[in-house]
DNA sequence: CGGAAAATTGAGTACTCTCAACCAGCGTGG
DNA sequence: CCACGCTGGTTGAGAGTACTCAATTTTCCG
Protein backbone atom coordinates (compact mmCIF):
# COMPACT_ATOMS: atom_id res chain seq x y z
CA UNK A 1 0.00 0.00 0.00
CA UNK A 2 1.28 3.37 -0.52
CA UNK A 3 0.13 5.28 2.31
CA UNK A 4 2.07 3.77 4.75
CA UNK A 5 4.17 7.16 4.48
CA UNK A 6 0.84 8.48 5.34
CA UNK A 7 0.22 7.05 8.78
CA UNK A 8 4.01 6.92 9.34
CA UNK A 9 3.96 10.45 11.92
CA UNK A 10 1.29 8.28 13.81
CA UNK A 11 2.72 5.35 14.00
CA UNK A 12 5.77 6.58 15.24
CA UNK A 13 4.60 8.72 17.55
CA UNK A 14 2.61 5.58 19.22
CA UNK A 15 5.84 3.39 18.59
CA UNK A 16 7.52 6.14 20.93
CA UNK A 17 5.24 5.14 23.67
CA UNK A 18 4.77 1.58 23.14
CA UNK A 19 5.58 -0.76 20.50
CA UNK A 20 3.26 -1.81 18.10
CA UNK A 21 3.82 -4.85 16.37
CA UNK A 22 4.12 -5.25 12.13
CA UNK A 23 1.10 -6.80 12.01
CA UNK A 24 -1.01 -4.33 14.01
CA UNK A 25 0.39 -1.55 11.99
CA UNK A 26 -0.23 -3.42 8.65
CA UNK A 27 -3.55 -4.57 9.75
CA UNK A 28 -4.21 -0.40 10.37
CA UNK A 29 -2.91 0.61 6.79
CA UNK A 30 -4.73 -2.19 5.30
CA UNK A 31 -8.15 -0.60 6.54
CA UNK A 32 -10.03 0.76 3.15
CA UNK A 33 -9.15 4.01 3.91
CA UNK A 34 -9.98 6.95 2.01
CA UNK A 35 -7.86 10.12 1.23
CA UNK A 36 -9.81 13.38 0.63
CA UNK A 37 -8.20 17.14 0.11
CA UNK A 38 -10.69 19.92 1.86
CA UNK A 39 -9.95 23.80 1.40
CA UNK A 40 -9.23 26.20 3.94
CA UNK A 41 -12.05 26.39 6.58
CA UNK A 42 -14.19 23.58 5.04
CA UNK A 43 -16.13 21.49 7.36
CA UNK A 44 -15.42 17.93 7.96
CA UNK A 45 -17.84 17.69 10.83
CA UNK A 46 -20.93 19.21 11.87
CA UNK A 47 -22.58 19.92 15.49
CA UNK A 48 -25.37 17.66 15.74
CA UNK A 49 -24.85 15.19 12.25
CA UNK A 50 -24.76 11.36 12.83
CA UNK A 51 -21.40 10.27 12.60
CA UNK A 52 -19.99 7.40 9.97
CA UNK A 53 -16.59 7.99 9.79
CA UNK A 54 -13.22 8.80 11.67
CA UNK A 55 -10.84 11.27 10.61
CA UNK A 56 -6.97 11.27 10.04
CA UNK A 57 -5.37 14.46 9.40
CA UNK A 58 -2.65 13.83 7.21
CA UNK A 59 -1.31 17.11 6.47
CA UNK A 60 -2.25 20.86 7.00
CA UNK A 61 -3.56 22.10 10.21
CA UNK A 62 -7.68 21.55 11.20
CA UNK A 63 -9.73 22.85 14.22
CA UNK A 64 -12.51 21.89 16.51
CA UNK A 65 -15.17 24.48 17.40
CA UNK A 66 -18.31 24.98 19.00
CA UNK A 67 -20.97 27.99 17.97
CA UNK A 68 -23.32 29.48 21.06
CA UNK A 69 -26.69 30.65 20.45
CA UNK A 70 -25.83 34.48 19.98
CA UNK A 71 -23.64 33.84 17.34
CA UNK A 72 -19.99 33.70 18.75
CA UNK A 73 -17.49 30.49 18.52
CA UNK A 74 -15.36 28.61 20.17
CA UNK A 75 -11.91 27.28 19.19
CA UNK A 76 -11.72 24.35 21.11
CA UNK A 77 -8.60 22.38 19.83
CA UNK A 78 -6.11 22.70 16.76
CA UNK A 79 -4.82 19.69 15.51
CA UNK A 80 -1.18 18.88 13.42
CA UNK A 81 -1.06 15.91 11.25
CA UNK A 82 -0.64 12.65 12.76
CA UNK A 83 -3.92 13.25 14.97
CA UNK A 84 -7.09 11.46 14.64
CA UNK A 85 -9.96 14.33 14.64
CA UNK A 86 -12.70 12.87 16.04
CA UNK A 87 -11.80 9.11 17.33
CA UNK A 88 -14.82 9.86 19.73
CA UNK A 89 -17.62 9.56 16.72
CA UNK A 90 -16.65 5.51 16.84
CA UNK A 91 -18.59 5.70 19.79
CA UNK A 92 -20.73 8.53 19.70
CA UNK A 93 -22.81 8.64 17.12
CA UNK A 94 -23.94 12.30 17.03
CA UNK A 95 -21.57 14.69 16.59
CA UNK A 96 -20.90 17.29 19.37
CA UNK A 97 -19.19 20.08 18.02
CA UNK A 98 -17.86 21.04 14.02
CA UNK A 99 -14.68 20.27 12.85
CA UNK A 100 -12.89 22.66 10.54
CA UNK A 101 -9.76 22.82 8.29
CA UNK A 102 -7.67 25.40 9.59
CA UNK A 103 -5.02 25.56 6.37
CA UNK A 104 -5.90 23.28 3.04
CA UNK A 105 -5.63 19.47 4.58
CA UNK A 106 -5.02 16.19 3.28
CA UNK A 107 -7.10 13.38 5.73
CA UNK A 108 -7.22 9.77 5.28
CA UNK A 109 -11.16 8.79 6.79
CA UNK A 110 -12.16 5.32 7.30
CA UNK A 111 -15.63 4.09 8.17
CA UNK A 112 -16.00 3.77 11.99
CA UNK A 113 -16.90 0.26 12.46
CA UNK A 114 -13.63 -1.23 10.41
CA UNK A 115 -11.34 1.26 12.75
CA UNK A 116 -13.91 -0.36 16.10
CA UNK A 117 -13.23 -3.80 14.53
CA UNK A 118 -9.56 -3.66 14.43
CA UNK A 119 -9.38 -2.33 17.89
CA UNK A 120 -11.38 -5.44 19.25
CA UNK A 121 -9.30 -7.46 17.73
CA UNK A 122 -5.89 -5.60 18.22
CA UNK A 123 -5.10 -4.43 21.77
CA UNK A 124 -2.03 -2.58 21.33
CA UNK A 125 -4.13 -0.34 18.99
CA UNK A 126 -7.33 0.24 20.88
CA UNK A 127 -4.41 0.60 23.92
CA UNK A 128 -2.67 3.65 21.61
CA UNK A 129 -6.44 5.21 20.07
CA UNK A 130 -7.79 5.15 23.65
CA UNK A 131 -4.38 6.99 25.17
CA UNK A 132 -4.40 9.31 22.51
CA UNK A 133 -7.78 10.22 23.64
CA UNK A 134 -7.19 10.54 27.01
CA UNK A 135 -4.57 12.91 26.60
CA UNK A 136 -7.27 14.77 24.44
CA UNK A 137 -9.08 15.21 27.28
CA UNK A 138 -6.07 16.01 29.24
CA UNK A 139 -5.56 18.98 26.90
CA UNK A 140 -9.46 19.71 27.29
CA UNK A 141 -9.06 20.34 30.97
CA UNK A 142 -5.81 22.18 30.45
CA UNK A 143 -7.68 24.90 28.09
CA UNK A 144 -10.84 24.72 31.28
CA UNK A 145 -8.04 26.16 33.17
CA UNK A 146 -6.26 28.44 30.51
CA UNK A 147 -9.56 30.08 29.85
CA UNK A 148 -10.76 30.26 33.59
CA UNK A 149 -8.14 31.44 35.07
CA UNK A 150 -5.37 33.52 33.21
CA UNK A 151 -5.68 36.83 31.76
CA UNK A 152 -5.22 37.87 28.15
CA UNK A 153 -1.16 37.37 28.09
CA UNK A 154 -0.75 34.22 29.73
CA UNK A 155 -3.60 32.55 27.80
CA UNK A 156 -1.94 33.26 24.60
CA UNK A 157 1.67 32.78 25.81
CA UNK A 158 0.02 29.36 27.01
CA UNK A 159 -1.68 28.13 23.88
CA UNK A 160 1.70 29.38 21.80
CA UNK A 161 3.56 26.88 24.01
CA UNK A 162 1.33 24.45 23.77
CA UNK A 163 1.29 24.23 20.18
CA UNK A 164 4.72 24.55 19.61
CA UNK A 165 5.23 21.36 22.05
CA UNK A 166 3.03 19.57 20.37
CA UNK A 167 4.70 20.25 16.90
CA UNK A 168 8.06 19.28 18.53
CA UNK A 169 6.89 16.37 19.67
CA UNK A 170 5.71 15.31 16.21
CA UNK A 171 8.90 15.78 14.89
CA UNK A 172 7.07 18.80 12.71
CA UNK A 173 8.73 21.94 13.94
CA UNK A 174 13.29 23.07 13.50
CA UNK A 175 14.01 24.56 16.19
CA UNK A 176 11.78 27.57 17.87
CA UNK A 177 10.11 27.82 14.30
CA UNK A 178 7.49 26.66 11.86
CA UNK A 179 4.79 27.50 10.14
CA UNK A 180 1.07 27.99 11.65
CA UNK A 181 -0.95 29.88 9.73
CA UNK A 182 -3.56 31.09 12.21
CA UNK A 183 -5.33 34.62 11.99
CA UNK A 184 -5.38 36.68 14.87
CA UNK A 185 -9.29 36.04 15.23
CA UNK A 186 -8.80 32.17 15.56
CA UNK A 187 -6.63 33.01 18.19
CA UNK A 188 -9.27 35.05 20.12
CA UNK A 189 -11.57 32.37 19.35
CA UNK A 190 -9.40 29.52 20.95
CA UNK A 191 -8.49 32.11 24.20
CA UNK A 192 -11.95 33.32 24.56
CA UNK A 193 -11.07 36.97 23.98
CA UNK A 194 -11.75 39.53 21.05
CA UNK A 195 -9.86 39.91 18.03
CA UNK A 196 -9.03 43.25 18.72
CA UNK A 197 -7.83 42.65 22.00
CA UNK A 198 -6.07 39.78 20.87
CA UNK A 199 -3.86 41.44 18.42
CA UNK A 200 -3.04 43.78 21.25
CA UNK A 201 -1.89 41.38 23.72
CA UNK A 202 0.43 39.59 20.74
CA UNK A 203 2.05 43.03 20.04
CA UNK A 204 2.94 43.12 23.92
CA UNK A 205 4.19 39.62 23.27
CA UNK A 206 6.49 40.74 20.35
CA UNK A 207 7.19 44.55 22.12
CA UNK A 208 8.50 41.98 24.87
CA UNK A 209 10.62 39.41 22.48
CA UNK A 210 8.97 36.52 23.24
CA UNK A 211 7.67 35.42 20.11
CA UNK A 212 7.47 37.15 16.35
CA UNK A 213 4.20 35.89 14.85
CA UNK A 214 3.59 36.54 11.36
CA UNK A 215 0.40 35.76 9.54
CA UNK A 216 1.26 32.18 8.38
CA UNK A 217 4.73 31.55 10.91
CA UNK A 218 5.34 31.18 14.38
CA UNK A 219 8.60 31.72 15.91
CA UNK A 220 9.52 31.48 19.70
CA UNK A 221 12.17 33.71 20.91
CA UNK A 222 12.33 33.05 24.02
CA UNK A 223 10.93 29.65 25.10
CA UNK A 224 11.72 30.32 29.02
CA UNK A 225 9.74 33.41 28.94
CA UNK A 226 6.97 32.19 27.18
CA UNK A 227 6.72 29.37 29.08
CA UNK A 228 6.91 31.66 32.51
CA UNK A 229 4.24 34.12 31.07
CA UNK A 230 2.28 31.33 29.71
CA UNK A 231 2.17 29.37 32.83
CA UNK A 232 2.95 26.65 30.85
CA UNK A 233 3.76 22.97 32.41
CA UNK A 234 3.87 20.22 29.68
CA UNK A 235 3.01 17.21 31.94
CA UNK A 236 -0.51 17.25 30.73
CA UNK A 237 0.56 16.42 27.16
CA UNK A 238 1.99 13.51 28.68
CA UNK A 239 4.93 13.22 25.68
CA UNK A 240 6.73 10.91 27.78
CA UNK A 241 3.34 8.35 29.08
CA UNK B 1 -21.01 -9.79 47.60
CA UNK B 2 -22.24 -7.05 49.58
CA UNK B 3 -21.01 -4.46 47.50
CA UNK B 4 -23.39 -5.49 44.95
CA UNK B 5 -25.96 -2.34 45.16
CA UNK B 6 -22.44 0.16 45.14
CA UNK B 7 -21.99 -0.64 41.79
CA UNK B 8 -25.61 -0.49 41.05
CA UNK B 9 -26.27 3.05 39.35
CA UNK B 10 -23.12 2.64 37.68
CA UNK B 11 -24.33 -0.66 36.40
CA UNK B 12 -27.83 0.75 35.41
CA UNK B 13 -26.58 3.45 33.53
CA UNK B 14 -24.47 1.37 31.51
CA UNK B 15 -27.34 -1.08 30.84
CA UNK B 16 -29.76 1.91 29.28
CA UNK B 17 -27.46 2.00 26.65
CA UNK B 18 -26.55 -1.09 26.27
CA UNK B 19 -26.95 -3.97 27.86
CA UNK B 20 -24.61 -5.87 29.87
CA UNK B 21 -24.39 -9.28 30.53
CA UNK B 22 -24.62 -10.81 33.88
CA UNK B 23 -21.40 -12.38 33.47
CA UNK B 24 -20.01 -9.25 33.02
CA UNK B 25 -21.61 -7.22 35.87
CA UNK B 26 -20.28 -10.09 38.12
CA UNK B 27 -17.00 -9.83 37.04
CA UNK B 28 -16.59 -6.55 37.58
CA UNK B 29 -18.15 -6.52 40.78
CA UNK B 30 -15.68 -9.25 41.96
CA UNK B 31 -12.88 -7.08 41.12
CA UNK B 32 -11.30 -6.18 44.69
CA UNK B 33 -12.31 -3.06 45.20
CA UNK B 34 -11.83 -1.42 48.55
CA UNK B 35 -13.91 0.57 50.33
CA UNK B 36 -13.05 4.06 51.71
CA UNK B 37 -14.27 7.65 52.77
CA UNK B 38 -12.98 10.90 52.48
CA UNK B 39 -13.92 14.05 54.31
CA UNK B 40 -14.81 17.30 53.08
CA UNK B 41 -12.27 19.00 51.04
CA UNK B 42 -9.89 15.65 51.42
CA UNK B 43 -7.84 14.99 48.24
CA UNK B 44 -8.28 11.75 46.33
CA UNK B 45 -5.58 12.36 43.63
CA UNK B 46 -2.58 15.20 43.53
CA UNK B 47 -1.02 16.70 40.33
CA UNK B 48 1.95 15.35 39.79
CA UNK B 49 1.75 11.77 41.60
CA UNK B 50 1.87 8.47 40.02
CA UNK B 51 -1.39 6.91 39.89
CA UNK B 52 -1.76 3.14 40.62
CA UNK B 53 -6.15 3.22 41.59
CA UNK B 54 -8.96 3.90 39.64
CA UNK B 55 -12.45 5.51 42.05
CA UNK B 56 -15.58 5.01 41.52
CA UNK B 57 -18.01 7.61 43.47
CA UNK B 58 -20.16 5.50 45.64
CA UNK B 59 -21.94 8.79 47.88
CA UNK B 60 -21.41 12.32 48.08
CA UNK B 61 -19.81 14.48 45.71
CA UNK B 62 -16.48 15.08 44.51
CA UNK B 63 -14.80 17.79 41.92
CA UNK B 64 -11.37 17.64 39.86
CA UNK B 65 -9.31 21.01 39.90
CA UNK B 66 -6.25 22.40 38.49
CA UNK B 67 -3.96 25.12 40.30
CA UNK B 68 -2.19 27.94 38.24
CA UNK B 69 0.61 29.47 39.00
CA UNK B 70 -0.28 32.55 41.01
CA UNK B 71 -2.84 30.05 43.30
CA UNK B 72 -6.00 30.54 41.81
CA UNK B 73 -7.68 27.31 41.26
CA UNK B 74 -9.88 26.24 38.27
CA UNK B 75 -12.53 23.41 39.04
CA UNK B 76 -12.88 21.35 36.22
CA UNK B 77 -15.40 19.00 36.57
CA UNK B 78 -18.28 18.28 39.08
CA UNK B 79 -18.94 14.50 40.29
CA UNK B 80 -22.13 12.64 40.84
CA UNK B 81 -22.09 8.94 42.62
CA UNK B 82 -21.79 6.01 39.86
CA UNK B 83 -19.36 7.84 38.18
CA UNK B 84 -15.31 7.53 38.00
CA UNK B 85 -13.51 10.05 39.14
CA UNK B 86 -10.09 9.26 37.14
CA UNK B 87 -10.82 6.59 34.72
CA UNK B 88 -8.40 8.34 32.94
CA UNK B 89 -5.23 7.12 35.06
CA UNK B 90 -5.63 3.52 33.89
CA UNK B 91 -3.31 4.61 30.84
CA UNK B 92 -2.07 7.67 32.15
CA UNK B 93 1.06 7.48 34.94
CA UNK B 94 1.14 10.94 36.33
CA UNK B 95 -1.97 12.37 37.49
CA UNK B 96 -2.23 15.92 35.38
CA UNK B 97 -4.77 17.40 38.00
CA UNK B 98 -6.16 17.07 41.78
CA UNK B 99 -9.44 15.59 42.65
CA UNK B 100 -11.11 16.79 45.73
CA UNK B 101 -14.13 15.74 47.62
CA UNK B 102 -17.04 18.11 47.56
CA UNK B 103 -18.81 16.39 50.45
CA UNK B 104 -18.29 13.44 52.60
CA UNK B 105 -17.75 10.88 50.24
CA UNK B 106 -17.70 7.29 49.89
CA UNK B 107 -16.06 5.32 46.92
CA UNK B 108 -14.91 2.22 45.91
CA UNK B 109 -11.32 2.06 44.34
CA UNK B 110 -10.06 -0.86 42.43
CA UNK B 111 -5.73 -1.24 41.15
CA UNK B 112 -6.34 -0.57 37.46
CA UNK B 113 -4.33 -2.79 36.80
CA UNK B 114 -7.01 -5.08 37.64
CA UNK B 115 -9.48 -2.47 35.78
CA UNK B 116 -7.55 -2.75 32.77
CA UNK B 117 -7.22 -6.51 32.97
CA UNK B 118 -11.26 -7.19 33.22
CA UNK B 119 -11.66 -4.28 30.02
CA UNK B 120 -9.52 -6.69 28.08
CA UNK B 121 -11.54 -9.65 28.47
CA UNK B 122 -14.64 -8.16 28.51
CA UNK B 123 -15.90 -6.10 25.66
CA UNK B 124 -18.58 -4.62 26.64
CA UNK B 125 -17.17 -3.54 30.14
CA UNK B 126 -14.85 -2.18 27.77
CA UNK B 127 -16.91 0.14 25.51
CA UNK B 128 -19.20 1.15 28.56
CA UNK B 129 -15.58 2.81 30.30
CA UNK B 130 -14.51 3.73 26.77
CA UNK B 131 -18.19 5.53 26.19
CA UNK B 132 -18.34 7.27 29.80
CA UNK B 133 -14.28 8.92 29.04
CA UNK B 134 -15.61 9.91 25.88
CA UNK B 135 -18.91 11.92 27.33
CA UNK B 136 -16.22 13.00 29.86
CA UNK B 137 -14.40 14.43 27.00
CA UNK B 138 -17.42 15.81 25.60
CA UNK B 139 -18.96 18.03 29.12
CA UNK B 140 -14.54 19.59 29.23
CA UNK B 141 -15.05 20.56 25.47
CA UNK B 142 -18.60 22.53 26.92
CA UNK B 143 -16.75 23.61 29.67
CA UNK B 144 -14.41 25.29 27.43
CA UNK B 145 -17.20 26.82 25.46
CA UNK B 146 -18.86 27.66 28.41
CA UNK B 147 -15.71 30.07 30.12
CA UNK B 148 -14.66 31.13 26.73
CA UNK B 149 -18.02 32.85 25.15
CA UNK B 150 -20.76 33.11 27.39
CA UNK B 151 -20.82 36.05 30.35
CA UNK B 152 -21.07 35.20 33.89
CA UNK B 153 -24.75 34.95 34.08
CA UNK B 154 -25.13 32.46 31.15
CA UNK B 155 -21.85 30.81 32.85
CA UNK B 156 -23.46 29.83 35.88
CA UNK B 157 -27.47 29.11 34.56
CA UNK B 158 -25.17 26.51 31.95
CA UNK B 159 -23.33 25.08 35.12
CA UNK B 160 -26.62 24.59 36.64
CA UNK B 161 -28.78 22.69 34.17
CA UNK B 162 -25.75 20.30 33.68
CA UNK B 163 -26.10 19.23 36.86
CA UNK B 164 -29.49 19.15 36.81
CA UNK B 165 -29.59 16.77 34.10
CA UNK B 166 -27.00 14.75 34.77
CA UNK B 167 -28.82 14.28 38.44
CA UNK B 168 -31.82 13.35 36.51
CA UNK B 169 -30.15 10.91 34.27
CA UNK B 170 -28.63 9.21 37.32
CA UNK B 171 -32.13 9.18 38.86
CA UNK B 172 -30.54 11.05 41.76
CA UNK B 173 -32.85 14.04 41.30
CA UNK B 174 -36.79 13.78 41.78
CA UNK B 175 -38.00 16.50 39.88
CA UNK B 176 -36.12 19.94 39.50
CA UNK B 177 -34.71 20.02 43.08
CA UNK B 178 -31.54 18.66 44.61
CA UNK B 179 -29.18 18.19 47.25
CA UNK B 180 -26.47 19.88 45.90
CA UNK B 181 -23.84 21.15 48.73
CA UNK B 182 -21.64 23.36 46.56
CA UNK B 183 -20.38 26.45 47.97
CA UNK B 184 -20.07 29.94 45.93
CA UNK B 185 -16.44 29.81 45.87
CA UNK B 186 -16.47 26.44 43.84
CA UNK B 187 -19.24 27.33 41.32
CA UNK B 188 -17.17 30.91 40.95
CA UNK B 189 -14.02 28.36 40.70
CA UNK B 190 -15.76 26.49 38.40
CA UNK B 191 -16.84 29.09 35.88
CA UNK B 192 -14.08 31.23 36.03
CA UNK B 193 -15.53 33.92 37.89
CA UNK B 194 -14.76 35.15 41.54
CA UNK B 195 -16.94 34.05 44.57
CA UNK B 196 -18.04 37.97 45.02
CA UNK B 197 -19.47 37.95 41.40
CA UNK B 198 -20.88 34.72 41.30
CA UNK B 199 -22.73 35.99 44.54
CA UNK B 200 -24.49 39.00 42.61
CA UNK B 201 -24.68 36.77 39.54
CA UNK B 202 -26.97 34.09 41.82
CA UNK B 203 -28.91 36.73 42.96
CA UNK B 204 -29.56 38.13 39.84
CA UNK B 205 -30.83 34.40 38.74
CA UNK B 206 -32.77 34.59 42.16
CA UNK B 207 -34.92 37.78 41.48
CA UNK B 208 -35.51 36.88 38.03
CA UNK B 209 -37.06 33.47 39.64
CA UNK B 210 -34.77 30.89 37.79
CA UNK B 211 -33.36 28.91 40.35
CA UNK B 212 -33.24 28.93 44.48
CA UNK B 213 -29.96 28.07 45.29
CA UNK B 214 -29.06 27.78 49.75
CA UNK B 215 -25.87 26.26 50.73
CA UNK B 216 -26.89 22.67 50.07
CA UNK B 217 -29.51 22.68 48.28
CA UNK B 218 -30.28 23.86 44.13
CA UNK B 219 -34.25 23.81 43.10
CA UNK B 220 -34.75 25.42 39.73
CA UNK B 221 -37.85 27.19 39.17
CA UNK B 222 -37.81 27.84 35.77
CA UNK B 223 -36.20 25.34 33.48
CA UNK B 224 -36.70 26.21 30.24
CA UNK B 225 -35.76 29.84 31.26
CA UNK B 226 -32.78 28.93 32.58
CA UNK B 227 -31.79 26.66 29.56
CA UNK B 228 -32.35 29.86 27.54
CA UNK B 229 -30.43 31.87 29.95
CA UNK B 230 -27.25 29.33 29.93
CA UNK B 231 -27.49 28.72 26.15
CA UNK B 232 -28.12 25.21 27.42
CA UNK B 233 -28.21 22.23 24.99
CA UNK B 234 -27.76 18.55 27.03
CA UNK B 235 -27.12 17.10 23.23
CA UNK B 236 -23.02 17.06 24.39
CA UNK B 237 -23.98 15.05 27.18
CA UNK B 238 -25.26 12.33 24.75
CA UNK B 239 -27.61 10.90 27.52
CA UNK B 240 -29.33 8.78 24.45
CA UNK B 241 -26.39 7.30 22.81
C1' DC C 1 -22.95 29.65 72.74
C1' DG C 2 -18.82 30.84 70.22
C1' DG C 3 -16.04 30.77 66.32
C1' DA C 4 -15.25 29.82 61.67
C1' DA C 5 -16.97 29.49 57.13
C1' DA C 6 -19.98 31.32 53.82
C1' DA C 7 -22.78 34.87 51.98
C1' DT C 8 -23.60 39.69 51.18
C1' DT C 9 -22.79 44.57 50.36
C1' DG C 10 -20.28 48.85 48.90
C1' DA C 11 -17.03 51.50 46.48
C1' DG C 12 -13.44 52.03 43.41
C1' DT C 13 -10.60 49.88 39.72
C1' DA C 14 -9.16 47.68 35.52
C1' DC C 15 -9.11 44.39 32.08
C1' DT C 16 -11.40 43.41 28.15
C1' DC C 17 -15.03 44.64 24.94
C1' DT C 18 -17.44 47.43 21.40
C1' DC C 19 -17.61 50.25 17.63
C1' DA C 20 -15.52 52.32 14.02
C1' DA C 21 -12.08 53.78 11.15
C1' DC C 22 -7.95 52.85 8.63
C1' DC C 23 -4.09 50.27 6.63
C1' DA C 24 -1.71 46.40 4.27
C1' DG C 25 -1.37 42.42 1.48
C1' DC C 26 -3.04 39.80 -2.25
C1' DG C 27 -5.69 37.50 -5.77
C1' DT C 28 -8.81 38.68 -9.52
C1' DG C 29 -10.61 40.85 -13.43
C1' DG C 30 -10.99 44.61 -16.66
C1' DC D 1 -0.70 46.43 -15.48
C1' DC D 2 -3.33 48.55 -12.26
C1' DA D 3 -7.79 49.17 -9.97
C1' DC D 4 -10.72 46.79 -7.09
C1' DG D 5 -12.36 44.21 -3.34
C1' DC D 6 -11.71 41.20 0.25
C1' DT D 7 -9.54 39.41 4.26
C1' DG D 8 -6.68 40.22 8.01
C1' DG D 9 -4.16 43.32 10.87
C1' DT D 10 -3.85 47.80 13.50
C1' DT D 11 -5.27 51.84 16.07
C1' DG D 12 -8.25 55.00 18.98
C1' DA D 13 -11.75 56.19 22.15
C1' DG D 14 -15.31 55.14 25.15
C1' DA D 15 -18.12 51.70 27.71
C1' DG D 16 -18.98 47.83 30.65
C1' DT D 17 -18.45 43.51 32.81
C1' DA D 18 -16.01 41.54 36.18
C1' DC D 19 -12.35 42.25 39.69
C1' DT D 20 -10.25 43.93 44.16
C1' DC D 21 -10.39 45.13 48.70
C1' DA D 22 -12.65 45.43 52.81
C1' DA D 23 -16.30 45.45 55.95
C1' DT D 24 -20.52 43.26 57.63
C1' DT D 25 -24.09 39.88 58.22
C1' DT D 26 -25.63 35.26 58.22
C1' DT D 27 -25.19 30.42 58.55
C1' DC D 28 -23.23 26.41 60.02
C1' DC D 29 -21.13 23.33 63.49
C1' DG D 30 -18.75 21.75 67.35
Amino acid sequence: MDHRFLLESLLQRWDRRASIPKEDKDALIGLPWSHRTFGRDAYLVREGEPTSVCTLLISGFAFRQKLVNHGARQIISFHIPGEFLDVQNCLLDIADHNVQALTRIGVATVQKSALVELMGSRPKIRRAIWLDSLIDSSIFREWVVNLGRRDARARIAHLLCEIAERLKDAGLADGEAFEFPVTQEQIADATGLTAVHTNRTLQSLRKDGLISLSSSRLAILDWDALCEVGDFNERYLHHSD
